[in-house]
DNA sequence: TTAAAAGTACACCGAACAGTATACACAACA
DNA sequence: TGTTGTGTATACTGTTCGGTGTACTTTTAA
């Protein structure tokens, strides 16, 4: 049975879906109210401004985006081979890659919100910049379980490793970007193993 | 002596800017006419739409931006301790970081341009395919005179840091991230060394 | 000198933009 | 029953958007 939503959340729902796929700035509120088939009113009861829809639709990509990689992560961990320590941030890059090769793939909403938004006192950078700092502690935990030399360090090249590959991926295309990204990971790791 | 800038030229330069400050779809023609003071009618007579005077502001990043690569790692390949055969490459990432604490720095032009017109049949977001088939070429010339066992897959191994750490220093003002990845670089160059 | 090329000013177009006003419908709940 | 909260439809605001039409001036080069 499915669950009825409020207004609000179609709303929030169908802005992240166009947003992600044709930019902030092209899309506009109309289109939206189109595609979700709610009244204008409706919509500035719920937001005080596009802007603040635009916060909405981030913050429910960032629940949903970190959702969506662990469970690939718990899906492709079992697949790994050699240590099993090791197996968890190897899943990660391997999320990645289906990520990649989904149908609805269009690089990293916050990297684009970022370069729409650029303003770094922008609330909506601001969301973008908690969202790669939470990708970073993530990565930080999958790693946690491995004996490094420095793990914040290596949690900080695995991240850029990752933000690497999904800007490669998207802007060239190269959908292979995850393989090369985990690649040089294996490097990194054991290039700090104690 | 100023060398007399054509009308196409001032609106190029004028375009670029502000689209790289600013972005691409926030910044309207009339902003960009009367920054350079330039009649609407000139305008439409050297572009035929906003979308091709992107293309010419693109195109025209790209020679400056690989310009000014090309001439901090001039600068900084002197500065490189051990293996002279690995000077420039590294010099590479001392440019990123040079570039990265510039006070203009917006992040990469193209990845920016890639988020606001996401087609992948748009002739914008093919320039910006292009422009990092041209950064990776780059690479591969950087390493080319050291010996290593796949000199491609290193190239796209170190392309791929280098998007990683212009996004996380652009997105989370992160600006030591060239550092970072210098690191890794140092490590990837090491494992595939002959 | 003269004629073409390039640039200007300015009014204008229809469409889209974010956001508001108003009046009405419907549901829940007390 | 009455009230309150939520959503509806529709028209409208003022502004900006990309782009055009036209008539005039300036520059350039034969």
């Amino acid at each position: 049975m499915a669950v009825k939503k409020s207004k609000r959340d179609e709303l929030v729902e169908v802005a992240q879906k166009l947003f992600y796929q044709h930019g902030f700035r092209i899309t506009g509120i109309d289109t939206i109210l189109e595609h979700s088939g709610v009244a204008k009113r409706t919509l500035y009861n719920h937001f005080k401004s596009k802007d603040e829809l635009v916060v909405a639709a981030l913050n429910k990509r960032d629940l949903e985006f970190m959702a969506m990689i662990k469970k690939y992560v718990a899906k492709f961990e079992k697949q790994q081979e050699g240590d099993p320590k090791y197996a968890r941030i190897l899943a990660y890059f391997d999320a990645l890659s289906e990520w990649f090769n989904s149908d609805k793939f269009n690089g990293c909403m916050f990297i684009n919100a970022s370069a729409e938004y650029p303003r770094k006192t922008d609330p909506i950078h601001v969301v973008c910049e908690n969202h790669k700092r939470l990708v970073l502690q993530y990565i930080s935990e999958l790693i946690s379980e491995i004996k490094l030399r420095e793990p914040d360090e290596v949690a900080l090249q695995l991240s850029l490793l990752s933000d690497g590959a999904i800007v490669c991926a998207h802007t060239t295309n190269m959908l292979n970007a995850a393989e090369i990204a985990k690649t040089t990971a294996m490097l990194v790791l054991n290039a700090y193993r104690t």
